[in-house]
RNA sequence: GGGCAGGUAGCUCAGUUGGUACGAGCGUCCGCCUGAAAAGUGGAAGGUCGGCGGUUCGACCCCGCCCCUGCCCA
């Protein structure tokens, strides 16, 4: 246990989607008197519930749920915006002596706000400018462009890789440093941090996935969409690339069945779930639980009281 | 029973007047990932070209028979 003047940990559950990351973040609130924080993309959204699979009210326990349900569907998610709404509430939490939760499948966004990730600022206006140039110019001739500039970052940009080759280029201008040179270290930015990941076999996860689509399906998925596309769904960056709501809109838009809609969304989330994988697999600090162990919960609680 | 179309990668389909399958998209696998990240992107593995026989120096492409699928006629 922790002593009474340490601040609490701050605990984060990853892993794939589907493989009950909610349910344990619930069971570590409660042990650990702790808040779950969101660390999902597309949680943050007003209205995506169902394909998003967001934990509905009734069932969060009567435990505190922050950063869902904080921006419309117009608008534009980010990671550097949400690291700083996630760290005040983490600091918020810490204060209060609760021990913040993250909870979430956006890999990026989590270790955004766990690791020392430094977004070197934005500028729409050179933003815009380059996306015009890169229509007019094409990638190949931005990708050279940005050869000049910053060798090195060019080097780990895949030519095909256009809209890294615009951040880039738009870093590089903007702050006159390379675009490689801000890469993080792998150290934790609080005191006393833990991961915690839901290890899956990959054979049940993708069999939850497939039932869990069919269920969103069943649940009203499709009136969801066309309720949030009346609201301007499709003007967004972010949200309207989500899976399931991108693959409704083509339905709705007749581009695909619906029955090739739901096929699309179970395949595009399993190979999501793979590229989450990818993420936390290969992060040595995280310490794994049996997503069907019995001891799952306590194994959790070990692990973040510093056991 | 007869006619027509078709049987090529896991799926949907390109392709060669007979000379080692140029395949493509999707899926799968592996990787990358810093202001769109449920996004974006690089690579790899997959094929006895329905079966058997024939013609030929050589057949996935020609001939015969058979099997399967779809449509049409009876």
């Amino acid at each position: 246990m922790s002593d009474v003047q340490s601040p609490p940990a701050v605990v984060a559950v990853v892993g794939p989607t589907a493989a009950g990351k909610s349910e344990l973040a619930l069971d570590l609130a409660e042990r650990l008197a702790g808040e779950v924080v969101n660390t999902d993309a597309m949680q943050l959204y007003r209205g995506m519930d169902i394909g998003t699979a967001k934990l509905p009210a009734t069932e969060r326990r009567g435990i505190k749920h922050h950063l869902l349900d904080v921006l419309d569907v117009q608008q534009t998610s980010t990671v550097a915006e949400f690291q700083a709404m996630a760290r005040a509430v983490v600091r918020d939490c810490r204060s209060r002596g609760v021990t913040p939760i993250l909870v979430g499948g956006s890999a990026l966004y989590t270790r955004a706000v766990l690791d020392p990730f430094e977004f070197p600022g934005t500028d729409p206006g050179l933003r815009a400018q380059l996306e015009l140039e890169l229509a007019e110019a094409g990638p190949a001739a931005m990708h050279a462009r940005l050869r000049d500039v910053d060798p090195e970052a060019a080097s780990r940009i895949a030519p095909g890789n256009s809209r890294r080759v615009v951040r880039a280029l738009e870093v590089v201008t903007l702050t006159g440093r390379p675009f490689a040179a801000t890469l993080p270290r792998p150290s934790y930015v609080f005191d006393g941090s833990v991961q915690v990941g839901v290890r899956i076999p990959r054979p049940v996860l993708d069999e939850r996935i497939e039932r869990r689509v069919h269920a969103m399906w069943a649940a009203g998925l499709v009136e969801e969409v066309r309720r949030l596309a009346a609201a301007g769904l499709r003007d967004g960056r972010t949200a309207n690339r989500a899976l399931g709501y991108q693959q409704v809109l083509a339905f709705l838009d007749g581009d695909l069945t619906e029955a090739e809609a739901l096929t699309a969304t179970v395949t595009g989330t399993r190979r999501f779930a793979r590229r989450q994988s990818s993420w936390f697999d290969k992060d040595p600090r995280v310490v794994w639980v049996g997503w069907d162990d019995p001891d799952r919960v306590a194994r959790a609680v070990e692990a973040c009281t510093g056991g």
